[in-house]
DNA sequence: GGTAGACCTGACGA
DNA sequence: GTCGTCAGGTCTA
């Protein structure tokens, strides 16, 4: 590992609450050992931790690190862009400093794909079994994510034994489209979100939720706002009408109503919340 | 365009 | 140890 560099935070870059961005769930492979996080920026092993204003760090250069946790946003504004609503100010409060970070496309898109009817401690694990199968060994103990190729021509019954499931064959068949598709990603960029999404929405495994999340979390497209059970269970008790049937795209669209263009960084603060946040339904 | 049922697996609590 | 429930949903009919 190579020596360590340190990072003041300061402006656009505050604030951000290291732990918090990569334990709230958008992420699942990074680890915290001691008091330092272990994670992979492409094909680094990087180490990284935060001590007050300053991020200490090793494995990649300072641009990587400030790209990968978009510390060039103003978070700032985007909080105080938020409408004055008691819920998501307590979300906010409790997870203050969180980050969407630049997650990227490929290994962003499997991950959920994996991550489908999961839970986050199954999808870690997943995660770690189809990358220590598949994965190129980068040192340190470390492996990259696979690439769409590798998964795209390994055998379904290989993917499987990682334990995916039923979801052997969205992610083997993802992969093959994909690796066949170079300029994907700069095609889904250019896009207007409704198209982005519809384009993500023909991948096997990838529905509406799954596309939100890619569109989220590697686009960075604010306006995606992913609603899995808890978001919808969120939405239903405190900001709509809780015996009325609502589809995935009506939630999304009163999301986007009530909390604006930044509505997927809102979602991002009820996620991370939403053990806090009262359960309307068991009362 | 919306709905119901099936679906791998593992974490977790009773 | 065992069992039931639930989980960052998608697909098919």
């Amino acid at each position: 590992m190579s020596r360590y560099c340190t990072l003041h935070l300061e402006g656009d870059a505050l604030p951000f609450d290291l732990d918090r961005t990569l334990s709230c769930g958008q992420v699942f492979r990074w680890e915290k050992k001691g008091h330092w996080w272990c994670g992979v920026l492409g094909q680094k092993p990087v180490l990284i931790r935060q001590e007050g204003d300053l991020l200490h760090f090793s494995g990649a250069p300072e641009e990587d690190i400030s790209r990968y946790f978009d510390l060039d946003l103003d978070l700032e504004e985007i909080l105080a862009g938020f409408p004055d609503d008691p819920i998501l100010l307590q979300a906010i409060d409790s997870a203050y400093g969180l980050r969407i970070v630049r997650q990227p496309a490929w290994e962003c898109t499997a991950s959920y794909i994996v991550a489908t009817f999961a839970n986050i401690p199954g999808i870690q694990t997943r995660l770690k079994l189809l990358c220590e199968r598949f994965g190129e060994r980068i040192g340190d103990g470390h492996t990259a994510f696979p690439s769409p190729e590798k998964l795209a021509a390994s055998p379904l019954c290989d993917i499987r034994s990682c334990r995916v499931g039923y979801r052997d064959k969205y992610l083997c068949g993802t992969a093959a489209i994909l690796s066949a598709d170079h300029g994907w990603e700069e095609r889904i960029a250019a896009l207007p979100y409704r198209d982005a999404r519809r384009e993500l929405l023909r991948l096997p495994g990838v529905g509406k939720k799954v596309a939100d999340c890619i569109l989220l979390f590697a686009f960075h497209r604010f306006e995606a706002v992913p609603v899995d059970v808890w978001i919808d269970r969120i939405m239903r008790t405190h900001y709509l009408e809780e015996d009325t049937r609502y589809s995935y795209d009506r939630i999304a669209d009163a999301a986007r109503q009530i909390f604006g263009p930044n509505a997927g960084y809102a979602q991002e603060y009820l996620f991370a919340a939403r053990e806090m946040i009262p359960d309307m339904r068991k009362k």
